[in-house]
RNA sequence: GCCGCCAUCGUCUAGUGGUUAGGACAUGGGGCUUUCAAUCCCAAAACGGGGGUUCGAUUCCCCCUGGCGGCGCCA
């Protein structure tokens, strides 16, 4: 059965990552994932991943999917959970996979809290319309006092709950919330107090069955031994409720640690205006795994030293909760592209290919992609790239037959018309002269340098050239591409361009 | 409105009761270069305000201001 827990006899601490199905797997979510994860790892702990799908309006399987997916691909591996898989990783060996646990499949272990809870006398069905709820939170707010609940069910009595229901009125169960101040100690933090009296009677459950987020978390972060909560600082104000339960059912106390939200450029809430929010997306848009990691990691924990790369390895080694920041930092995707870039930089040549065939096959489908041909190109444009996604946009001449661009583009300086087509014609020239077995970069490079250095200014004959070639103000050097393009190709470039400014 | 959290360059951050307040991204300039990129060098750039404590506060305390979060039959 899939409800059954499968805890692991592991020592160390034992964390979780609980998102909502109601969205994809994003940013800020993800770092929640990552700090769970580094701190699991580093003090060699379980790391467990929990659907919070109570909420069966709003929650979607498409989502559930989008989280997992995310989280593999970015290599947060959760440590336990029903249905293990082995997955062939490559020829030799397997890795274990997981299922995640879901509090949809966990309905039977809430209805015995809430039963027992019920039964002890610590609820109360509560029949108050959201209308009525509304309108006894704007006059609180209207007298200036904090908007809870009045309490007004409280005192129901059972024949006028019995009447209530044969009405048909559908209830909810509330908590009779004991008046004491909460203290507990935030690993980030430091301590936090909180007045329970500003709280009122928690709403804990739909019924029996169905418990909202704050109980259902409790019941479930007992059940499965979760020692630390490491989560968004927007719980912080959830931590309060949740203490309350867990002293009502004789709970332990995990330790708490609220990360500082991730904000967006303007100081508000992160939202697609500022950055896509999807890992999904950054996935498509050509960002590697490590990148996003390493600057995730960095936006709210610090090393304490200068060093800004960090491998996860390196991360879950250094990790610890004690150096991460108290204050909000802000999404800023400038340095994600710099950490990008720099992976990319890294990759080997052939997993490059690998991942950036993809992009090309997006853009010309049905043609056919040499990969060697593929690979000289992508070695020019390895260290040129923010994200694998670009690659297409600067390197497109390499897989089109017909250039567009403008004539004037052709044109180097103050350089006139005639200019150029002679600076055209020596270059063509120069190229044609070539034998085919020395049709090599160097050779390409000597002569055309040669050529280029008799006037003051190389750029009378390589910038016509390259534009000839490529159609564009920027590119890797003439040279390097004319070697690619072989030299029937280039000459016919070159003739269109002088055909163009002569027409 | 009420409650809570927070405050060092534009951004991520280091740091200390006495420092030329350090690094990275971004920005500007320069080297290399036909262009772009990469790379190297240089520059500009910060302790929110007011009170204390102290010989001395960016650092410790209080207040203010500002920012953020929460205040659901969402999670």
């Amino acid at each position: 059965m899939s409800s059954e827990l499968h805890l692991k006899k592991k020592k160390g601490p034992r964390v979780r990552f609980a998102p909502s199905p109601t969205g994809p797997m994003h940013i800020g979510n993800t770092r929640t994932a990552l700090f769970n994860f580094l701190f699991a790892r580093h003090n060699q702990g379980s790391f467990i991943l929990r659907i919070e799908d109570t909420d069966t309006e709003r929650s979607e399987k498409k989502w559930e999917k989008n989280i997992i997916e995310s989280l593999k691909w970015l290599g947060l591996l959760w440590d336990e959970g029903p249905n293990f898989q082995k997955i062939k990783k490559d020829s030799q060996s397997y890795i274990g996979e997981y299922g995640p646990y879901r509090q949809s499949e966990r309905k039977e272990i809430y209805k015995r809290y809430i039963q027992k809870l019920y039964d002890d006398d610590y609820l109360y069905w509560c029949f108050c319309t959201k209308e009525e709820l509304q309108a006894q939170k704007e006059e609180l707010m209207s007298r200036g006092e904090p908007p809870r609940y009045t309490g007004h069910c409280r005192n129901l009595s059972k024949s006028q709950i019995k009447k209530l229901k044969i009405e048909g009125k559908r209830g909810i169960l509330r908590l009779k919330v004991p008046l004491k101040i909460i203290k507990f100690e935030d690993l980030i933090k430091g301590e936090i107090k909180f007045d329970s009296s500003l709280l009122g009677d928690i709403a804990i459950a739909k019924d029996f069955e169905t418990p909202l987020y704050n109980f259902a978390v409790v019941i479930d972060d007992y059940e499965m031994k979760i020692t630390h909560v490491i989560r968004g600082e927007d719980h912080l104000s959830n931590t309060p409720k949740q203490i309350i339960f867990q002293d009502i059912l004789n709970f332990p106390h995990p330790k708490y640690a609220h990360l500082p939200l991730i904000l967006g450029p303007g100081r508000n809430k992160l939202s697609k205006r500022d950055a896509p929010l999807a890992i999904s997306d950054y996935k498509k848009a050509g960002y590697l795994p490590e990148a996003l990691i390493n600057f995730l990691a960095l936006l709210g924990w610090n090393p304490k030293n200068d060093q800004e790369i960090w491998s996860l390895e390196e991360l879950i080694q250094n990790f610890s909760l004690k150096n991460i920041q108290k204050s909000p930092a802000i999404f800023n995707i400038e340095k994600l592209d710099w950490f990008n870039s720099y992976y990319i930089r890294q990759t080997p040549l052939e997993t490059l290919v690998d991942q950036i065939l993809p992009y090309i096959l997006d853009k010309i489908p049905g043609k056919e992609i040499d990969r060697e041909y593929l690979k000289k190109i992508i070695i020019l444009y390895q260290e040129r790239l923010k994200k694998l996604s670009d690659f297409f946009d600067l390197a497109d001449f390499f897989f089109k037959d017909k250039l567009e661009f403008d004539e004037k583009l052709l044109y180097w300086k103050n350089m006139t018309k005639n200019n150029i087509v002679n600076s055209l014609e020596k270059s063509k020239k120069i190229i044609s002269s070539i034998k085919d077995e020395n049709f090599n970069k160097e050779t390409i490079q000597e002569l055309l340098i040669k050529e280029a250095e008799k006037e003051d200014d190389r750029g009378k004959l390589l910038w016509p050239l390259r534009v000839s070639l490529t159609g564009k103000s920027a590119s890797p050097p003439p040279f390097d591409i004319i070697e690619i393009l072989g030299k029937e190709k280039t000459i016919k470039r070159i003739d269109k361009a002088i055909k163009r400014l002569l027409d």
